[in-house]
DNA sequence: AAGATTGAACTGGTCGGACCAGATAATGCA
DNA sequence: TGCATTATCTGGTCCGACCAGTTCAATCTT
């Protein structure tokens, strides 16, 4: 078996959690519905109850549904109680196609939070930050070749998540992180629609204009470059 | 027993997660480390295996472990992959109380995320829209006399959610409620600041400008209610 | 002696059965 | 009919066992 692939035979729990979200999205449960019980639909997935209860646990986390204990498991009004975990859980079942609309929201988002942190990174940066980041650069455009579409995406939101690692602003970084596998959505899309040379020169415009401390010009480079990928989508 | 008071019994889960979470940020584990196995863990502490596998599951899902399976469970770089679930475990192990950096943060991003829904919402506002936001504050009004301080902090955050809720803008939502818990901590100091006859005459100043369209007024309001707020912080 | 192989010990993941206690619905008594 | 009791169902917890990768040291081969 090739060493690149991982061994992670995915879990049982992480097949429950799929099949639930996916029934409970496409409206086979509606909300303020009962569900079966942990027992019920153990036995009738041939799973132990104690997967079902800890995938459970993990669906209302994500507000997809609510535990009403000793009392049953309701499908919740998601579209309210809803956090960010279920976008990613949505992301991921879409299979990384979202509608416009969605994608603007997030990425109006990601320039606030981005935003900030690149502000604040063009005022405290030293010598050692400029340095980390052409060395990230430089190492995504040596191993490029050899790595996948989802890596390379993993890589471009790494290399952006450093931005608020550096900044100090140790929020905006869990903010960043909160929004991992959506990022990671778009940065593949990005990287099709742009291509990987157009990207990678845009980080050492970034790192550039990170060093000259120009604030201004950083954060229009975040703001111009989402609003590019925007109109893009529209054709 | 007091009606009022909660029938929960604080499971041996909980318990485990508080325990764990304070451990490793307060330093008694550092990142990288190996913690011991489910097994001694749940020895030592005289649970269940099952409890702990559940905990650290939890405990991964904020970002603050990694689990690499049949092999360990290691303590993470939570500065950098923790997300904002662990935003919340730091806020409710400090009781509520945060540093100023971190408020600042967080109602920068509050800002940048309601100031969105609240823009979206003067253009597309109805007669119902308005009439709800009326009532809801009316509601709260009525019953201020019946509820305990969490509770209150629980119906502004609604308030306020319903502005996104109310815009159309499902992905802002499910921002708010990722930052449910922090909010709280915030509404609850805020209320204290400020007095609850401040604050609900804020939310009828607030429906105001909505009603008459006034994009920028009620940015603005919000703005400088959360400027107003972190002047008084640092007194 | 150095490298490759094997195997035992340990790890997290799963299972099913058991029990608890609160919630709920069905039942029986008045 | 109305209320109190009972039986049943629910999620929450726990145990002990087993599975299947991981790890590393003892072993064997060259």
């Amino acid at each position: 078996m090739n060493p690149s692939e991982k061994a992670t035979r995915t879990t049982n729990k992480a097949l429950f959690v799929k099949k639930m979200t996916r029934e409970i999205l496409s409206g086979k449960w509606r909300p303020g519905d009962k569900l079966p019980s942990e027992r019920e639909l153990a036995a009738e997935m041939g799973i132990g109850k104690t997967v079902v209860h800890s995938g459970f646990e993990q669906l209302a986390a994500m507000g997809l549904v609510t535990i009403r204990p000793k009392s049953g498991i309701f499908v919740a009004d998601y579209m309210k109680s809803g956090n960010i975990e279920l976008l990613n859980a949505i992301v991921q079942l879409s299979g990384n196609e979202l509608g416009r609309e969605v994608v603007k929201a997030i990425l109006d988002l990601r320039l606030a939070i981005e935003g900030m942190a690149l502000r604040a990174l063009c005022l405290c940066r030293t010598e050692e930050d400029i340095a980390r980041l052409r060395a990230m650069t430089d190492d995504i455009r040596k191993c490029s070749r050899d790595l996948g579409e989802v890596e390379l995406a993993e890589r471009f939101f790494i290399w952006h998540r450093e931005i608020c690692v550096l900044s100090g602003k140790s929020v905006l970084t869990l903010f960043m992180n909160t929004m991992h596998d959506v990022s990671i959505a778009f940065w593949i899309n990005y990287l099709r629609l742009f291509g990987l040379p157009f990207a990678l020169d845009l980080l050492d415009e970034f790192t550039d204009r990170i060093e000259f401390r120009d604030e201004e010009g950083a954060y229009n480079l975040l703001a111009s470059g989402i609003a590019d990928y925007l109109s893009r989508l529209e054709k």
